[in-house]
DNA sequence: AGCACGCCGACT
DNA sequence: GTCGGCGTGCTC
C-alpha cells in the first residue's frame, strides 16, 4: 500500500521533484497525506500553498477536523483530486521536516507495521524522534478571572453540575487559569462516568465562563546561531601580498583571518569575538571584502562528549582473531553470533569489525540494552573513533535527539550507539549492525504499539540493506541458540556461530560457590548474609579488594506491613504493595509504587489500625546496605539502583567513584549485570537467587541463569582472580544446577537443551508463537465484557484452527494506574508471522477497533506476560 | 483523538 | 413538549 508509492521514492523521483519545483507552471498542488489520528487510516488530500515546497516523505502539519496534527506526505499530485469538492480541501500548514528515507527504510517500516499488527503511522511515530509528529493541544482557560467567592452564585445562576463547579475551582487555583483539556478530564472525580468532564466543560463554555483554544503543536526544530565562516584562504592572499601584489587587507584583518583559519575556518560568532579579540564591526568589514561570511548555522545539541583519550587497536586472542576474520569476510546480509564468555573481549571484536566499514565510508549501528548503563562502552567507541560516534537513546533531550537524528540523514559515515529505538536510526549507507547483549529483554518494547523487538527490526534492516548483523552475548537467548547451533547451521550458510570460550589474558572464569540458605537458617543464622559470604566480605575489606552484591529487587521485594494487623501498605491505584525507599541518607523515607509512580511519605503509624509498629520486609538494596553497616561497619558501600541512578550522569558518577576506590562494595540490582568492566572486583555475591527463579513467567529459568552468569562475570576481570557466592533456598533448581557445571560451553548447551524440550512440551517459543492481547480500561465491567467478546470472536474465526485462544484472564497485576487489565493469549502453532499463519487472524487483528474507553495493545512475540 | 449529529429517557 | 444523556461516524 504505502510502500508501493514510497518505494518509488528513488533518486530519479527526487530530481524529478526538484525539476518540478523549479518550474512554477507544472508545480504539483496537491498531496495525499497519512494523518496521525487513530481511526483515520486512509489518505487525505491537501492543497500545497505556493509558498511551500512539499515532497513525498516529508513530515507536515495539517488541520484535521478540529485539531492540528502531524502527517506524512505520501503522494504528490498535480491533478485535481476526483470526487472531492475543492472547497473541502484544506491547505498544508507547515513542513516540519524534510526526510530522505531510502526505499529500504520504508520497507522496514512496512514490515514492522505488518508483523507487529500496528497502523503504519504509529510505526513511523516510533521511528521518528519524539515530538516530530506532535498534535495541537486543546486547552481551557478562564474567560475572566472572577474571584473565587463568586463561584456559588455563578453555579446557581447557570445551574452548573458538580463536575463543572469542581473544574471551575481547579481552574481558579491555576496561576494562569489555564489547563489542558486532558488534564481537566482526569481531574473530574467519579471516573466511571466517562464524558462527564466533556459535559462539564460544555456547560462552562455555554455559560461564558471559560473558553477553549488550540495550542499549536510544537515540534523540535533545528537551532540556529550566527557563525563566522572563512570563504577564501587568507594564507594564499597573504602570500600573494608578500610576493608584491597589493592586498586589500590590513595587517589586523589578515591576523584575524589567519587565526580563524587556524581554528578550522569556522567559529560561532560569539566565540570568534572572544577568541580573535575583535568586534562584530571588524568582522563585518572583512565579510564585506568577501573573505568570510557571517550567517546562521544549525547547531547540533549533542550530549556532553567526555574527553576520551585516543586509543589503538588491541592485539587479539586467537579466538578473537578467528571471529573477526569471519565477520570481515561476511558479504551482504549474513548473521554471526558472537558467543563469548564474560570478559572475553567482545567489544574489541566489535571495534575492529567496524574500523574497515568506516574506512569504506559506510556507517555502523551498534545496539545496546540501556545506554546509560554502559558509559564505558560509549567511551571506548569514542576513544577509538572520536567524533564519528553518536549516541541515540531516550535519555537525551528532545533537542539532542532531534539533532542527532537529522544528522544521520546526511549520509556521512558514522557510528550510532543506541538503545532499542535506535534500531530505526535512518542511516542510509549501513555497513554493519551489531547487537550487543543479544539476550537482553529491554530490546523488546512492550508498552505502546508497535511492540517490536529491536533484534527483529535490525534483522530486517540488515536483510534489506544487505549488510551483516552481528549478535553478541555471553548467554545467548534460547531462540538465538536454536537458530545458530550446529545442527541448524548446516542448512543456513548465512549464519555463523563464533565462540570466545576464554577470557582475555587467559584469566580464569570465577568459580561459583552455592550456599543453601535453608541450612544456614537451620544452623541459626537468620541474617541475609550466609556465613561463607560474611567471611568473604570480611576478607575483602581486609585485603582492600572490591566486591559486588547483587539483589534481585523489582516489584514486590521491599514492602512494608503492619506488625499489629498485618496490613501491607498498598498502592491506591494498582494491585501491588508499595516499595520502601530512602533516597537520601538522612532523608524522609517514602513508599513508592513501581508501576504507576505513586509516592507518599512513609506513615508514622498503620493507616488501618494506627499501630506505630511497621515492619519492612524483603531485601532491597537499602536493607542490605543497612544490615551490612550493622555487622561490618568498616565496609564502605555504594548503592547502585534505580533510586540512586535516577539523575542524568549518575551511573557514570557512581561507577567512577567505585573505580577510584572510594568504596569497597557496590550494592545493586539488575543494572549491575550489564557490561560493567571493573577490574578490581574479586568478589560477587548474589543475595537471593530465588527471587529470579520463581517469576511467574515461562522464561524465568532462562533469565535467572543469564542474570546470574552475567553478574558472576563481573568478578575477576583484572589481575586478581575472582569468585562468586550464590545464596539460594532452592539449590536443586535446574538453572542453579546448570550454573555449577564447570565447562561453560557444555553447561550452556545442556541447560538450553533442557529448556528447549520444556518449551516444546508446552508449545512456547521458540516452538510456537505467542500473541498477547492486552485490554485495559478505567471501567472494570466494560473491559471484562470486551475481553470476553473479543475472545469469543477469535475462537469462532474461520481459520481458528491455526491457534489456541487462552483466556481471557485478568492480568497478573489486575489493576495498574487505576486501569483494570485483561489478557488474551493466542498460541500459534507455527512460528511464522501472524499474517502468514492465519491471514484472517492477521487482518482481523489489524481491523480491531477497541470500543470507547478501552485500550487494546497487540503484543506479537511478547516477552513480558504481565 | 475530538467533535457533531442524532436518537432515546426524565423533566418544565 | 424540551433538555440533555451518550452511541455512531467523520475528519481532506
Amino acid at each position: 500500500m504505502y510502500s508501493s508509492n514510497l518505494s518509488q521514492h528513488s533518486d530519479d523521483d527526487i530530481t524529478g521533484e526538484i525539476a518540478q519545483a523549479l518550474s512554477p507552471h507544472s508545480s504539483p498542488q496537491w498531496v495525499e497525506v497519512l494523518v496521525d489520528c487513530p481511526g483515520a487510516s486512509g489518505l487525505y488530500t491537501y492543497r500545497i500553498p505556493p509558498a511551500l515546497s512539499v515532497s513525498e516523505g516529508d513530515i507536515v502539519s495539517v488541520f484535521f477536523g478540529a485539531q492540528q496534527v502531524g502527517a506524512i506526505a505520501i503522494r504528490i499530485s498535480s491533478n485535481e483530486p476526483e470526487g472531492l469538492s475543492p472547497l473541502s480541501i484544506k491547505t498544508i500548514e507547515e513542513v516540519i521536516n524534510t526526510t530522505f528515507f531510502t526505499k529500504e527504510y520504508w520497507q522496514v517500516l512496512n514490515r514492522v507495521a505488518d508483523y507487529y499488527q500496528t497502523p503504519f503511522i504509529r510505526v513511523l511515530k516510533a521511528a521518528l524522534p519524539p515530538g516530530l509528529l506532535s498534535k495541537s493541544q486543546r486547552r481551557i482557560r478562564l474567560q475572566s478571572s472572577k474571584p473565587i467567592g463568586d463561584i456559588e452564585h455563578l453555579s446557581n445562576s447557570h445551574s452548573l453540575s458538580k463536575s463543572a463547579i469542581q473544574l471551575l475551582e481547579t481552574l481558579h487555583r491555576a496561576p494562569e487559569g489555564d489547563y489542558s483539556w486532558q488534564y481537566l478530564q482526569r481531574q473530574v472525580k467519579a471516573p466511571r462516568k466517562t464524558g462527564s468532564a466533556t459535559q462539564a466543560i460544555r456547560q462552562l463554555r455555554q455559560a461564558g465562563l471559560v473558553e477553549s483554544y488550540l495550542a499549536p503543536p510544537r515540534s523540535p526544530k533545528a537551532q540556529r546561531r550566527q557563525a563566522v565562516l572563512l570563504t577564501r584562504s587568507a594564507t594564499s592572499d597573504f602570500q600573494r601580498s608578500q610576493s608584491g601584489q597589493k592586498s586589500s587587507l590590513s595587517q589586523r584583518q589578515q591576523d584575524i583571518l589567519i587565526a580563524l583559519e587556524r581554528q578550522g575556518g569556522e567559529l560561532w560568532l560569539s566565540d570568534a569575538l572572544q577568541q580573535l579579540h575583535t568586534t562584530s564591526k571588524t568582522l563585518k568589514k572583512i565579510a564585506d571584502l568577501g573573505y568570510l561570511v557571517i550567517e546562521p548555522k544549525e547547531i547540533l545539541r549533542a550530549g556532553s562528549h567526555s574527553q576520551a583519550r585516543p586509543d589503538q587497536s588491541k592485539s587479539l586472542t586467537t579466538d578473537q582473531a578467528r571471529s573477526l576474520k569471519t565477520i570481515h569476510a561476511m558479504q551482504g546480509y549474513e548473521e554471526a553470533l558472537l558467543h563469548g564468555v564474560t570478559g572475553s573481549g567482545k567489544t574489541e571484536v566489535y571495534l575492529q569489525a567496524i574500523a574497515p566499514i568506516l574506512q569504506a565510508k559506510r556507517s555502523a549501528l551498534v545496539l545496546v540494552p540501556e545506554i546509560g548503563l554502559t558509559p564505558q562502552l560509549t567511551d571506548r567507541f569514542r576513544s577509538r573513533f572520536g567524533q564519528q560516534v553518536y549516541v541515540y537513546h531516550s535519555g537525551l533531550s528532545e533537542g539532542e535527539r532531534y539533532d542527532t537524528w537529522r544528522q544521520m540523514l546526511t549520509g556521512k559515515p558514522q557510528i550510532i550507539i543506541g538503545t532499542r529505538s535506535a534500531a530505526f536510526a535512518p542511516l542510509s549507507n549501513l555497513g554493519i549492525i551489531i547487537l550487543d547483549e543479544e539476550h537482553d529483554s529491554s530490546f523488546k518494547q512492550d508498552q505502546p504499539m508497535p511492540c517490536y523487538h529491536a533484534q527483529q527490526v535490525a534483522r530486517w534492516r540488515a536483510e534489506l540493506e544487505g549488510c551483516p548483523l552481528v549478535l553478541g552475548s555471553a548467554t545467548p537467548s534460547l531462540e538465538t541458540w536454536v537458530r545458530f547451533r550446529p545442527e541448524s547451521n548446516t542448512d543456513s550458510p548465512h549464519l555463523h556461530y563464533l565462540s570466545l570460550p576464554q577470557r582475555v589474558h587467559a584469566r580464569p572464569l570465577p568459580p561459583i560457590k552455592l550456599i543453601d540458605m535453608r541450612a544456614e537458617l537451620k544452623d541459626g543464622n537468620r541474617t541475609i548474609f550466609s556465613r561463607p559470604l560474611q567471611k568473604a566480605l570480611e576478607e575483602l575489606v581486609e585485603t582492600g579488594n572490591q566486591g559486588i552484591l547483587f539483589i534481585h529487587r523489582r516489584g514486590h521485594s521491599s514492602f512494608v506491613s503492619c506488625r499489629s494487623c498485618g496490613q501491607p501498605m498498598e498502592c491506591p491505584n494498582c494491585d501491588v504493595s508499595l516499595s520502601f525507599h530512602q533516597t537520601h541518607h538522612e532523608g524522609q523515607p517514602s513508599l513508592r509504587c513501581h508501576y504507576c509512580g505513586y509516592s507518599k511519605r512513609h506513615p508514622k503509624q498503620c493507616p488501618e489500625c494506627a499501630s506505630p509498629y511497621l515492619k519492612t520486609f524483603g531485601s532491597g538494596t537499602q536493607r542490605v546496605v543497612n544490615d551490612l553497616a550493622k555487622y561490618l561497619p568498616q565496609a564502605r558501600c555504594i548503592r547502585f539502583d534505580s533510586d540512586t541512578t535516577r539523575n542524568k550522569g549518575a551511573h557514570r558518577a557512581l561507577l567512577t567513584r567505585f573505580a577510584n576506590g572510594e568504596a569497597d562494595l557496590l550494592v545493586g540490582t539488575q543494572m549491575l549485570t550489564k557490561g560493567i568492566d571493573l577490574p578490581q572486583v574479586t568478589l560477587v555475591g548474589v543475595i537471593a537467587a530465588d527471587g529470579l527463579l520463581f517469576m511467574p513467567d515461562y522464561r524465568a529459568s532462562e533469565r535467572a541463569f543469564q542474570t546470574i552468569t552475567q553478574v558472576a562475570g563481573r568478578a575477576g576481570r583484572g589481575e586478581q582472580p575472582g569468585r562468586v557466592i550464590v545464596q539460594t533456598y532452592s539449590p536443586e533448581h535446574a538453572a542453579i544446577e546448570a550454573l555449577m557445571e564447570p565447562d561453560s560451553a557444555t553447561q550452556y548447551g545442556n541447560f538450553l537443551q533442557q529448556e528447549l524440550s520444556d518449551r516444546a512440551a508446552l508449545g512456547y517459543p521458540p516452538c510456537g508463537k505467542l500473541i498477547l492481547l492486552k485490554l485495559s480500561s478505567h471501567d472494570e465491567q466494560a473491559v471484562e465484557r470486551a475481553a470476553a467478546r473479543l475472545a469469543h470472536r477469535l475462537e469462532t474465526q474461520p481459520d481458528s484452527k491455526h491457534y489456541d485462544v487462552l483466556g481471557p484472564v485478568p492480568a497478573p497485576i489486575f489493576r495498574v494506574a487505576r486501569r483494570y487489565r485483561w489478557h488474551i493469549l493466542l498460541k500459534l502453532k507455527s512460528a511464522a508471522s501472524p499474517t502468514e499463519v492465519s491471514p484472517a487472524l492477521g487482518s482481523n487483528l489489524r481491523r480491531l477497533r477497541s470500543p470507547k474507553g478501552i485500550s487494546l495493545t497487540i503484543d506479537v512475540d511478547p516477552i513480558n506476560l504481565s
